[in-house]
DNA sequence: CTGATACATCAACATTTCTTGTTTAGGAGA
DNA sequence: TCTCCTAAACAAGAAATGTTGATGTATCAG
């Protein structure tokens, strides 16, 4: 039977860009406990509106939130099925590696 | 009870950066099998030996792979705790969207 | 319509990251 | 020792990324 086919290194990279910003990762865990608006986010990050908008488009771009427009307010979420990929891919690193022979001699 | 303690964002933003290159993501890939010496990498990657050396340094530096010198050889392997953390902290995020309440008004 | 609010977008600049070529260091063998 | 080989380190330039302030756009209130 095929074993885990090969990781869309294009895709995950882009992902794993998403998640290198420490800015970004506060906007994630504060997305964890739910919807929230640019504006709460601006406020708790203390960060320019214009920063913040820059780094909520890397993540949607990156497929890691959606939003969602509300009269005048923009609401973000966490894309669940992309979370759940990005999971899956390190879940595939960790049975890899499990199953992985050592020692193997190179160069002669 | 106390839930997940919170997200040691510095510390992951330097892993997902690690993982946010596709030439290390494909180190990554080769290593899943097992110790690699650079020569065998950059045969595969068909990589430059100073651009192949730079981005090892990188995933040293961020923790996930260690190295090992042995006669003229450098061999590579990956740091398995940290794939863990780093599966961690996904699970981490997974299981806080899960109890996430959703639809919190904001701007109010 | 007018002004205010929420957010995206743009432009300019600073910073970081990546690539390429060259040099240096350490080990193996003649 | 001298030379070859593997790999790290360095240096300079190119490219990508992040920041800041200004401008643009949609929505709502009056």
């Amino acid at each position: 039977m095929p074993v885990a086919r090969a990781l869309d290194t294009k895709k995950a990279s882009r992902w794993f860009h998403a998640l290198s910003d420490e800015t970004r990762l506060e906007v994630v865990e504060r997305l964890l406990s739910g919807e929230r608006c640019v504006c709460d986010l601006t406020d708790d990050l203390d960060a320019a509106q214009s920063r913040l908008s820059f780094h909520l488009k890397t993540l949607k771009d990156a497929g890691l939130v959606n939003d969602r427009r509300d009269g005048r307010w923009v609401y973000y979420t966490l894309n669940r099925e992309t979370l759940d990929e990005i999971e899956a891919v390190l879940s595939a690193f960790q049975s890899g590696l499990k199953a992985s022979r050592s020692g193997a001699k190179c160069c002669d």
